[in-house]
DNA sequence: AGTGTTTATCGTCAGGCAGACGACTATGAT
DNA sequence: ATCATAGTCGTCTGCCTGACGATAAACACT
């Protein structure tokens, strides 16, 4: 039965973020703080409305510039620069998940390299980098001992499927690439699937899995000791976006 | 900056369809005829506006079944009857994509056992199941010498994005089943990806493979000779979804 | 009944890749 | 000088896969 033009209900369009960062070994997600109702007062997943003549992906581009300063990348263009990879990740359309009136919300999922500060409008004591553990647990308490409140809306759930996304796409594509800086060793990749996966990896396996993959990697010719130790060979993500095979995730 | 509830842009949501099933070896879509403009005449994927107090996977199982018959399966049951897989694949909004109005789709994809024939809305001749090889050529001539007409809208996107989600969900999920009827053999399951994948596989390698991976495949003790041949066992879908190892897709 | 065709199923073998882990190297810190 | 840290190169073993031989059980002929 196709589009029937006669009659249809209106719906609010947005995009909300999940925005994907590793800090100090944990994969974190950029939260906001919520000034109105409702939810007043809430951790929520970035987001806005897409406007009147906006596509979806140029609504999503608009609010990461907007909240964090980044670019998106084009898809098609590898991982190089400071830009975030950014695609669609979901559409959550629950007829009862905003109080207000009928939203339908676009998610999308961005992944970026750690950044210096979050900015919210300016104002950054609303917004910041949290666990993604810490933003997904519900109902108990922080780190600092405080009670911790559940995101607003259905963020929770969305983020929890942002973050299962990344964690299976980095296994068969060169992802994790775009949490590094532009140039990296093989030390500091590891850390990010360590970080995202939340495992350990033996540093000689990965090294000859991810060296040993045509086109994942590109040496740069320089090294550094930016992590201590040995100095290590820097390099740059390679042409290639689908890893093949994929480096399985380690069971358990 | 969260939602702004004083002023948004009003959109029309739909669900579009993207089912697939297998027939005569080839991967076959539904298409339906339009009867309106714009594109009157020009086949589309099916679907419908989402209605007011509807979640977005309750309008794709109304639309499915209107179309087909089929009733949706929870996807956290293993497919085993009738039913058909259901899932969400992507959301399309570019501005222009429906000449009349700001039209946002929410593309589900859905995988059903060889049907019958298809229904639409009781008028067989408006929809057809088709090969997406003849669905996707862009203005060429089909089998019957009669020139092809493109999908309406972007629909020939969504389709081949439907596809391509199907062809790399069988890799390392038990999806296959969802094309094949409740009880089956290994090698009818075979033909479905190598239909679906456009391959030849190795008959040996294939049965080894699929009875070797714990949950993929349980006997029911009974036997078939429907295909010809050697009688060959029957099973049904076992309980794991996920297959590890993969099913690897051949190169080239 | 015999022969060929078709499909199913079991087995064998070699190559590739991953996990486990030993060994060595090149820095900075004490 | 010694130690701690991180990086890099090898080795070995087991598992999985692709290629392919061989056998089994039905049906369609003659």
């Amino acid at each position: 039965m196709p589009y029937d033009p006669s009659a249809f209900p209106p719906f609010a369009v947005t995009v909300d973020l999940v925005v994907l960062t590793v800090r100090r070994h944990a994969l974190c997600a950029l939260a906001v703080r919520r000034g109105e109702p409702p939810f007043q007062g809430r951790w929520a997943l970035p987001g806005g409305f897409v406007r009147a003549d906006e596509d979806l992906a140029q609504a999503a581009a608009r609010e990461l510039a907007e909240e964090t300063g980044l670019r998106a990348h084009d898809p098609a263009v590898p991982v190089q620069d400071n830009g975030a990879h950014l695609e669609q990740l979901a559409t959550y359309g629950d007829p009862k998940r905003d109080p207000r009136m009928r939203v339908v919300s676009v998610a999308h999922l961005a992944l970026a390299p750690d950044l210096p500060a979050p900015r919210a409008g300016g104002d950054a004591s609303n917004a910041r980098w949290a666990p993604v553990e810490e933003l997904l647990q519900q109902g108990g308490y922080g780190r600092d001992g405080e009670p911790v409140a559940p995101l607003a809306f259905d963020h929770a759930q969305i983020l929890a499927d942002g973050v299962e996304r990344a964690r299976s796409k980095i296994e068969y594509s060169s992802l994790a690439t775009a949490f590094c800086p532009p140039e990296f060793t093989v030390g500091e990749l590891r850390r990010v699937y360590e970080a995202v996966w939340g495992v350990a990896l033996d540093p000689r396996n990965f090294h000859r899995k991810v060296t040993g993959t045509p086109g994942f990697l590109v040496p740069t010719g320089g090294t550094t000791t930016r992590q201590g130790g040995r100095p290590a060979q820097l390099f740059r993500a390679g042409g290639a976006t689908l890893l093949n095979p994929p480096m399985l995730r380690p069971e358990v």
